[in-house]
DNA sequence: GGAGAGACCTGCGAGC
DNA sequence: TGCTCGCAGGTCTCTC
């Protein structure tokens, strides 16, 4: 399922493989995968044929492609940007025109030609839970640090709700802590609110809560800011291991833009290891073992002995 | 206004 | 063999 660092392996890709080319004709195989475009699919068609992709631009698990429209002048901003979304299922696989469409490609887009580069960028997605759609771009103090993808002055107004992700140097313990105070909430379903901090989804949320050896039912509110600190640390530390091993996947659902998957799976310590024995404690007296339970509609992960359920 | 529940969606596996 | 049901989970919408 796409988190932070697959959809930012994606980005990467993008960024290396569609950027600075042309939209030629864009097809959406299925309306429903373009919902969220409120002039309906045929306007996306439209506007996005004779398009440039400017950059590839993400912040958590959102991602967006700023777009110079065929009618835009190349001496002014871009006004519009390309939204993806890749719900849980979602992938942007770049593609040579001849290769068999996949059954659940939602969006093909015809790239200009490029010698070293295939020809189309699609948009598949099994379970739709994804989309792409045109947001406008807005001036705005709060721009994206390099490091996110882009140095850009703007944010899509889509976008905009979404707070800073995990990765992002100017998010600190400090103002997490304070965020988390005001929230009357359990600490997994603060830090999976992409309004606090962007990026985090149920199974990234699981190992860091077992790093840090807090049972998810924990107050946010009762955390110390040393606690924060140390949880978005292990947020961090989480994160960058994935994104090294190129991300985290279960299945055929999440890959690269060159279809290949990631093996971070290998690694996770809490997340799909109902029954086994928790790393922490195995080696002590009484070892604990991963238990799985149902919380908020979600499976969450937990050790049965170090990540203890907090007293009411 | 904040928090929680439910809907959306499809493929797969289990159970009958 | 074929059918039904539950499960997976990010985001949005609705209700309290």
């Amino acid at each position: 399922m796409p988190e932070l660092p697959e959809v930012e392996v994606v980005r990467r890709g993008l960024a290396t493989w569609v950027t600075g080319r042309t939209i030629e004709r864009a097809s959406v195989l299925d309306p429903r995968a373009v919902r969220r475009h409120g002039d309906g699919p045929r306007d996306l068609e439209l506007s996005l044929a004779g398009a440039s992709v400017l950059a590839a631009v993400r912040r958590g698990k959102f991602l967006w492609l700023p777009v110079r429209l065929a009618d835009e002048a190349p001496d002014v901003a871009p006004s519009v940007a390309l939204m993806a979304h890749l719900g849980m299922s979602g992938q942007l696989l770049v593609e040579d025109a001849e290769a068999p469409v996949e059954k659940h490609a939602r969006v093909v887009l015809d790239l200009s030609a490029r010698s070293d580069a295939p020809a189309q960028l699609r948009f598949v997605d099994q379970r739709l839970f994804g989309g792409l759609w045109l947001s406008p771009l807005q001036a705005t103090p709060d721009a994206l640090p390099g490091g996110a993808g882009s140095s850009e002055a703007s944010i899509p107004v889509d976008g905009a709700h979404v707070a800073r992700d995990v990765l992002d140097p100017a998010v600190t313990a400090l103002g997490l802590h304070a965020a988390l105070a005001k929230k009357q909430t359990a600490i997994k379903a603060a830090i999976l609110d992409q309004a606090i901090l962007s990026g985090v989804g149920n199974i990234y949320a699981d190992e860091a809560l077992w790093r840090a050896r807090l049972h998810y039912l924990t107050p946010a509110a009762r955390l110390s800011r040393a606690k924060v600190a140390e949880l978005l640390g292990h947020l961090r530390e989480v994160m960058r291991d994935a994104l090294a091993a190129g991300g985290t996947s279960f299945d055929s659902l999440y890959v690269n833009v060159n279809g290949a998957s990631g093996y971070f799976d290998r690694s996770l310590n809490a997340y799909g290891r109902e029954g086994e024995a928790c790393a922490h404690c195995a080696a002590t007296n009484r070892p604990g073992r991963i238990l799985r339970e149902k919380w908020g509609g979600r499976s969450s992960f937990r050790c049965s002995r170090c990540q203890r359920t907090p007293r009411a």
